[in-house]
DNA sequence: GATAGAATGGAACGTATATTCCACGTTTCA
DNA sequence: TGAAACGTGGAATATACGTTCCATTCTATC
């Protein structure tokens, strides 16, 4: 039934193959094939009887069409324009990657090899990247590192999964010179760690879901207290979110229960850095800091 | 049955008025207002049978979720998203890529701006998890390996710039069910926390250039006392890769006097799922490890 | 600690959908 | 012009989906 050897796997191959082979359809076909060259984002989304009744066909037409093509119905085609329709989105089919991505892990641990492992990461992390460099917009970066810059002391949280980014804001900070105490939570003296934070203060809170019942207090505490707080973590509306006066959010992708965490590390570089360029700028244009100086 | 007065008739609106009520929700349908939230695509293109396990939820319950913002069902709501997407798709043609290309001016503006530092970070990072693919090979993995599953005990320790990857490796062994001691030098115990390493135990030792002077000589300690030593470190000639049975090699690309840990970070939970794969499939083969097996 | 109420999971249900099948119409070649 | 092959429309069918319902579990209140 397979028209031809190869079947499109990509919407543009689609697009190329339906233009190449479009001499040898029968008129109906042809009908069909300038519909979905001219509306492919009808096909992709809407249902198939939707689709046949506004290009004029049947739906069992399409689905010959679909078959013409080499594919086993109209769904596999659909499929395939809705990925595409992702890739062209912002988003950039982020999640239908990480899901075929999943699906291939699936498929290879069932075979029992785990040869690939590190390639099959090394990829998902750069979706991570990829995905981070897309979604972060300019303004909230900006926003952050004035917030970072305009703290007197800066308090840096994160426990569990956050840990690593915690630690790594704070040690990055402090080598930037920036006045930073990092609340790590040794001996259980987090609140002792965090009793000084003021109103001129800004509390860094890395957190993600499940989050940890420490940072979720914290961060209470230190806007029970005044002081600002700025929040890196997977969701919107997570505890922190809306006690915070700026979120920075990450997606990390999920495997097997295990997110990593390139994307928020390298967004926290981004931050440290971005904060010592503000600071190398400031210090050009005059001596004193503009923000600071009183005259 | 409806909820609220207005019903949200754009993706935007639907957007605020999860965030405006979703504290009133009750935990299930908040875990899935945090799914409709991060992951949009995903509702507006998976039927709902995938969406559902996805998020990991019923069926019911994300019909639940749409009643209670006043829709008839989930597929008006479904409808809503998928006309926002493609809205975004088409509307955007002009807006969104009007905004691209205007940051991609600003790209070019310099040296000293800051504006797409994100993006030469993303970028950066990328290449390094690139290099990190092509040049660490399937057998030093395997070592890596099969030396922590052997291990009785594993110790991971690293300060400094290598901190946070020594915590993530530690937090994450300690997930996974591998026996591990993280030495984190908390009151200059380091000496006491590797006091009983021994003959039948591993050292994970993470250290970059220039070599904290606490994990240099932990490793000479953890080798004196018989112990096996692994090292994540960026040189072949580091002072711990003499001492050390096995060398994981990890080559972080440096902007601007600034390294990256995205690329450890990956062989990291590299490391880390091998291992559980490993396990799993040693304990399908047999009730016993088949690690030594004869036959 | 007991009880009322809400929330949840999962099976059962009805429906809408994609697909298949077949009779009819159209084209093509002898 | 006749006959055979191909293409087409629409009904029939099987499937997959969204939705509903109810027993059970969890939560809050007394």
């Amino acid at each position: 039934m397979t028209g031809s050897a190869t079947v499109p796997r990509t919407a543009e191959e689609l697009r190329a193959a339906i233009l190449e082979r479009y001499d040898t359809f029968s008129k109906r076909l042809q009908q069909i094939a300038r519909f979905v060259l001219d509306h492919p984002d009808d096909l992709a989304l809407e249902t198939l009887a939707v689709v046949a009744e506004r290009s004029g066909v049947q739906p069992s037409a399409i689905v010959r069409f679909a078959k013409a093509l080499g594919y086993s119905g109209a769904m596999p085609m659909q499929r395939l324009l809705r990925d595409g329709l992702l890739a062209n989105h912002t988003a950039l089919g982020y999640g239908e990657r990480v899901r075929q991505f999943n699906a291939a892990l699936d498929h290879q641990a069932g075979a029992g090899d785990d040869g690939d492992l590190l390639a099959e990461f090394v990829e998902r992390d750069t979706l991570a990247l990829e995905n981070l460099g897309q979604t972060m917009t300019k303004a909230d970066l900006a926003r952050a590192v004035k917030l970072i810059d305009q703290a007197q002391t800066l308090y840096i949280m994160g426990f569990r999964r956050a840990f690593p980014v915690a630690s790594y804001l704070a040690y990055s900070f402090q080598q930037v010179g920036k006045r930073t105490i990092f609340v790590d939570g040794v001996g259980g003296l987090t609140s002792q760690q965090m009793g000084a934070v003021g109103e001129t203060d800004l509390l860094i809170a890395v957190s993600y879901h499940p989050y940890a019942e420490e940072t979720v207090h914290a961060v209470e505490a230190a806007a029970g207290a005044g002081a600002k707080v700025l929040t890196i973590t997977d969701s919107l509306v997570s505890p922190m979110a809306k006690m915070a006066v700026h979120v920075l959010q990450v997606r990390e992708s999920e495997v097997r229960g295990f997110r990593s965490l390139a994307a928020s590390l390298c967004l926290a570089q981004t931050l440290v850095i971005s904060l010592a360029f503000e600071r190398e700028r400031a210090s050009a244009r005059g001596v004193s800091r503009p923000r600071r100086r009183k005259a």
